[in-house]
Order: structure tokens, then C-alpha cells, then sequence
DNA sequence: CCTAGATTGTGACTAATTTCACAAGCGACT
DNA sequence: AGTCGCTTGTGAAATTAGTCACAATCTAGG
């Protein structure tokens, strides 16, 4: 791998989006791939599949495209899917709930090590192989079974004091369902996912195209 | 409101996050707010403030700042929350059900008027008010009941299929929670929830940051 | 009425990202 | 070996997004 400069965001995205779709064509049993053929399935152009590969290095043949098997193991090497992740799930509510049942973490290679809730009445139960602890275990879960990724799915208010806890404890990685913008240091990611936004982005488009002369 | 030129994705995530911050500002019965406050609580600069707000018109008086109150109405206006749009929810799964129960929706202005799914024994089943109908009831409901917006909560490999015939049924806008990248007309907007996605963002910088030189 | 202090709106500048275009490289076939 | 068809990798160009700096303009207060 090349000196790592800054790679954009977007390029992250899509790189996410190719290592589906070549699983896809693993599963399918292609062995090759063209940059063409993985732009439509990642629904993007072929130069732009070419450009975000060449942030990392080549690993393409020209005149015959990528080897199916070979880029995807790349893909996960840059991702950093080569290792398993223990995730902090924090918030054991419908979004919780839905995140900790979706079998596909896993088989990526996230695996939620503790589930943690501030309700008395969740704390105790079990969901399979996991019991639902106190919140005020967050540092110590978090020391005791090195968390790397908190996910946050915790009404609004408390979000932001719960990220504050999981940075001091040693977290770089924060997933947040909450709609707050989390203050937090530098060298912690946050990503958000934030439903309310996309709808409304939806609603602004049908009226944008709607009012459009 | 000026014509409407091309407006950036990201300036309309970002009117979200004011809008959401002022909401905040109007039930703390502040009347007015500076760009530079309004950055911050956006998690952006003042100047950019300015700018996405320069597209749609100028709301501000200098020397002042912002009414938060107008502010905020011309906001709604440009989301086009002024009006309540009609939501169709395709999949009665664990994602489906966070999503009908989550109030706030509802606060913004998106009703659900159907919930579909194909598993028989989730048909018939009351959510409320709301009883589960046959995914074969698709186009029937979005034209009876003049859905706006369909939101897919299925299977990746349903998706596809129930795009084209929500397309076809008429609606153009799409929220899409399966990973998968959907073909539409290029009239027809989607905006894309992808969890694993946002983890594997989180996990790529934690792998860079950590093997920086 | 006039000045001081504050804050917007915007055009020029800078940075980032995407698209383009094509030389270079590979395999297959003769 | 030589040629042909195809596809990559990449600098350069074009486009898009974001930052800066400041004139314009508002309120408040004397
Ligand atoms: N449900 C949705 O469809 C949806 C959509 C968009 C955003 N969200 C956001 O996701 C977050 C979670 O939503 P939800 O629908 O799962 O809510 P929920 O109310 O179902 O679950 C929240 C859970 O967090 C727990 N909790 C509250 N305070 C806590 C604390 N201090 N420490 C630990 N746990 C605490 C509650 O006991 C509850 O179990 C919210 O911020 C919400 O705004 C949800
Ligand atoms: N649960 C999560 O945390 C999570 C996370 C990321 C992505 N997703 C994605 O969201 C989607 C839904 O996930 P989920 O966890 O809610 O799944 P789920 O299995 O709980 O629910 C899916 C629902 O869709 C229904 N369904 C299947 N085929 C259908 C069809 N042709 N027409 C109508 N309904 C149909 C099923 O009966 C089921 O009720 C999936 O694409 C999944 O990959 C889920």
C-alpha cells in the first residue's frame, strides 16, 4: 500500500459499496471483473472505480480487469475487515434491538460483546448469549472487554454525555442514532445515521422537482 | 425564493441540522441567533451558515442575526415540511417496526398510511391503527391512498423488484434500508440507510489512524 | 442625528473531487 | 513473434464545494 494521504470520504463509501457487490459475484462464482461492470453494481462510473482503487495501490490486469477473489481480500485489508471488532451496544430500545438481531455485523465481523441500558426493567434480561447490563458499567465494560466501537442508541439528551464517558474510557469509534451533533476530540470518528435527515432530504427533492419551472 | 439552481446534497443535510438546532433555540424561547451559533450547534463554520442559507434567499438582518422563529418556517418551507406526506412502509421486520413506532416521524410530518409485508403470518396483524396488508396491495395502496414516499425495510433481494413496481405506481421518492444499490428512473429520488457501511467508515479510520506513520 | 459595534450576504479565492483521455500493459490468436 | 482488442492506471482538465474577507447595513446608545 502507497503512502496513506487523505483518502476522501466518499472514496471510503464506495470502496464499501465494491466489496458487496464483488461478494455478490463470489457467490455467483465469477472469478474477473472489469471496473465497468463494478460501477454499475456500485453505482458509479468506471473511472471513479478506477480512481478510488488507485489511492491504494493497483491490483487490476489490464486488458482483463480484477480477479474477483483477490480485490475483495484487498477491499477488506483497507477497510480493516481482517480483524473482528467488539462493539458496545448502548441502548437496548427498537433500534437497539433491530441492530443487535441483524445477523450480517456478525458475519462482517462485528460482534456486540455487552448491551447496556439505563431502564431497570431491561436490566437483567437476556438477548441469546448476552445479558443487558447497568449503563453505569460503560467504562468498565468498555476497559474489561476492549471495546472498539460504541454504538449509541439512546434518546437525544443523553447521547452526548454517554460519548463523553466511552471517549474517556478509551473509545476511538462512536456509531450514533441520536439526532445531536456529538462534541467530541479529534482523533474520535463519529459517523451518524440520522433517518429524520434522509427523509427530509426526500421531501426536498420531490418539492424542489415539483416547483421547478 | 431565487431560482432554484443546483443545490448541493450536503448544504440540504446541513439546513436539517439548523432546522433541528433551531427547534432547540425556539423551545429554549430564544428569539434570535447568529451563523456563528448556529455553526456551532451544526457542527460547521459560520461562513458555510451563510452560504447554504444564500442559496435559498437571505433571512438574516445584519448587525443582528437570525429570527429563529422565521428562520426556522423558511427552513421548514425549503424541506418542504409545510405540508404532512403520505409514507408507505414496505417490510414489517425489526427495522420496519423501529421505524413505525418512532415518534417523531410523525412530529416532522411523515405519516405512515399502509404497512405491507409477504409473510403471511405478519398479514392481517394491527399495528395500531394500521393493519398489515399483502405486499400484493402495493400499487393499489400507493395510488388509493396517494403515498408520497415508500420506505424499503425488506430483504436485499426484494428490493429491487418492489422499487420497480412503487416506480411504476408512481412515486419518486424512495428510502432504502437494504444494501443494495437500486436502478430507478433518474426522476425518481433514493436516499440510502447502510449500517454496515457507516461501520466500515468507523473501522477504516481506526485501521489508518492507528498504522499512521 | 451620528457613531460604535455587530453580523449578514456575497464575490473572489482555494481546496477537493470527479471526469476525461490516452499511453501502457496484458492475453489470445495467428 | 506480431498484431489486435480490451482494460487498467494516471496526470491533466473540469467541475464542484468550501473558505475568506469585506462592503453593506442593521441596532443601540449617546
Ligand atoms: N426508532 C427509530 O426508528 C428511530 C429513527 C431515527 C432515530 N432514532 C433515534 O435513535 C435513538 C434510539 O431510538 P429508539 O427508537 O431505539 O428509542 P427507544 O426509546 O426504543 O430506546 C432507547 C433505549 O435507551 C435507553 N436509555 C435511555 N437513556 C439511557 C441512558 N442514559 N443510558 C443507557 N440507556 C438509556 C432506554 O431505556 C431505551 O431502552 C434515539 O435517539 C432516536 O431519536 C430512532
Ligand atoms: N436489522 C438491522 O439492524 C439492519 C441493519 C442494516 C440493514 N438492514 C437491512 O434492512 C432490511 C430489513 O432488515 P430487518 O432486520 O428489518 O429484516 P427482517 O427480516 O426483520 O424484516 C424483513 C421483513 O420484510 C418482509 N419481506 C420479505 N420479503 C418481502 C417482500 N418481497 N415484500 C414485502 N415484505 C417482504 C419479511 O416478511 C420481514 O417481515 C434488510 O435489507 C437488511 O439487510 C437491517
Amino acid at each position: 500500500m502507497p503512502v496513506t494521504r487523505h483518502i476522501p470520504e466518499s472514496t471510503i463509501r464506495r470502496i464499501s459499496h465494491y466489496l458487496r457487490a464483488l461478494e455478490i459475484l463470489e457467490s455467483q462464482e465469477a472469478t474477473t471483473v472489469s471496473s465497468e461492470e463494478l460501477a454499475q453494481r456500485g453505482g458509479t462510473t468506471a473511472a471513479q472505480v478506477r480512481k478510488d482503487l488507485s489511492h491504494f495501490g493497483s491490483f487490476g490486469k489490464r486488458g482483463l480487469g480484477y480477479s474477483v477473489a483477490e480485490l475483495a481480500d484487498r477491499l477488506r485489508d483497507i477497510l480493516g475487515l481482517k480483524c473482528r471488532w467488539r462493539v458496545v451496544l448502548v441502548g437496548a430500545g427498537r433500534i437497539g434491538s433491530a441492530l443487535f438481531e441483524y445477523p450480517y455485523f456478525v458475519q462482517r465481523g462485528y460482534d456486540c460483546v455487552a448491551v447496556l441500558d439505563s431502564d431497570p426493567e431491561k436490566i437483567g434480561m437476556s438477548w441469546g448469549p448476552v445479558r443487558i447490563r447497568p449503563v453505569e458499567e460503560l467504562e468498565l465494560v468498555i476497559s474489561s472487554l476492549k471495546g472498539d466501537i460504541v454504538i449509541l442508541a439512546v434518546p437525544p439528551e443523553a447521547a452526548q454525555d454517554l460519548a463523553d464517558r466511552a471517549v474517556e474510557a478509551g473509545v476511538r469509534a462512536i456509531l450514533n442514532f441520536a439526532p445531536v451533533q456529538l462534541r467530541v476530540p479529534a482523533e474520535v470518528h463519529v459517523t451518524y445515521v440520522n433517518l429524520v435527515l434522509e427523509l427530509e432530504a426526500l421531501s426536498f427533492a420531490i418539492t424542489q422537482a415539483g416547483s421547478r419551472t
